[in-house]
DNA sequence: CGATATGTAGTCAAATTTGAATATAATAAT
DNA sequence: ATTATTATATTCAAATTTGACTACATATCG
């Protein structure tokens, strides 16, 4: 569960509810390295709380609204979180593409169909690098040097893909 | 449930039990690439056979030794099995890289210990790399097209990476 | 103005994934 | 010769993840 990291490090930063937590995600375009369905949010703040790396500072009621409980980092969160940031940096990439399994078993495919998927692969490939490259211009200067050095890292990620998949339908499928 | 197509598409060569597509999965290295835990495979099987993919042929009794339940496909699971494939080459790569999440929130952690962590991070990319030119190398015209550019993907997707994690440590990590 | 979509905040059952456990045989190491 | 490790083949409880659902408020649109 990296989503350990991520709700404690953004509780280093302050007092939140998760879906705070949900929202600060989107604003800063995490969104687009971290997947998970929004129940999983829920459960890491449970056993966070539960291990006593967070605690509840407050629930607030709104009257016709759910309630927002607040949460905290405990000195022992803190320490976690040192330990998971060191963990989560030596963790290498994982090679997990859905193409590789694919690219397995190509020999049994229509050639055909299968070039027209990768071709929707790479137009949505590049419709992201486009995404992303824009991102970097229009915030340039706006964003802190994390932010920056993550997008370097996923435009790269991306061209590489994007080269890669290219050369495949070059090649013709090795036919 | 990515398993799905591993599993179809190694049936589709021949029936097998469960623990000969593990087997397979080795020894075509395919283990790089697609992780999990040994218990998923058979949860896949179960599914599959559930959904009427692919059905038991036979169950081989050897005195002690566990039972081995062979599997073939049926023709609903081939038909099945072009649709994954298909739908496979269409998703993009996941930008999920755990150091993403860790970058995020580098400012609040030790650079010293950070900067430890990378290189071990750095190392290990390293070896991986070596590891799969080395495949490369030997094996050269004794790999299917399909390997072949599995490896030559993967390979460029960990040199970006490297090439990325040096330039961080050579930044200084933005200080 | 009423219908429809979007935002707020969270719950929960069901699906999936993990990892430890089982039990025996063969091979390797000291 | 005895201990330790690896290979064979699978099961299952527990941990995690998903995605549908609730319920009300505000914004949007023809």
């Amino acid at each position: 569960m990296s989503l350990k990291l991520l709700v404690l490090g953004l509780l280093m930063e302050g007092e939140k509810h998760p879906y705070e937590v949900q929202q600060q995600v989107k604003a800063r375009g995490m969104d687009c390295y971290m997947k998970y369905a929004k129940g999983s949010l829920y459960y890491a703040f449970d056993q966070l709380e539960k291990s006593g790396m967070i605690e509840v500072k407050e629930v607030i009621r709104e009257t016709s609204r759910p309630d927002k409980t607040m949460y905290g980092i405990t000195p022992k969160g803190e320490e976690h979180f040192q330990q998971l940031l060191l963990e989560e940096l030596q963790k290498p990439t994982q090679l997990t593409n859905p193409i590789y399994a694919a690219l397995t078993f190509a020999s049994y495919g229509d050639p055909q169909k299968m070039d027209e998927a990768l071709e929707v692969n790479i137009q949505e490939v590049r419709r992201l690098t486009g995404l992303l490259e824009s991102i970097q211009e229009q915030k340039r200067e706006r964003l802190s040097w994390g932010a920056r050095t993550i997008l370097i890292g996923a435009i790269e990620h991306l061209h590489a893909e994007m080269r890669w998949m290219e050369r495949i339908r070059e090649e013709a499928w090795g036919r």
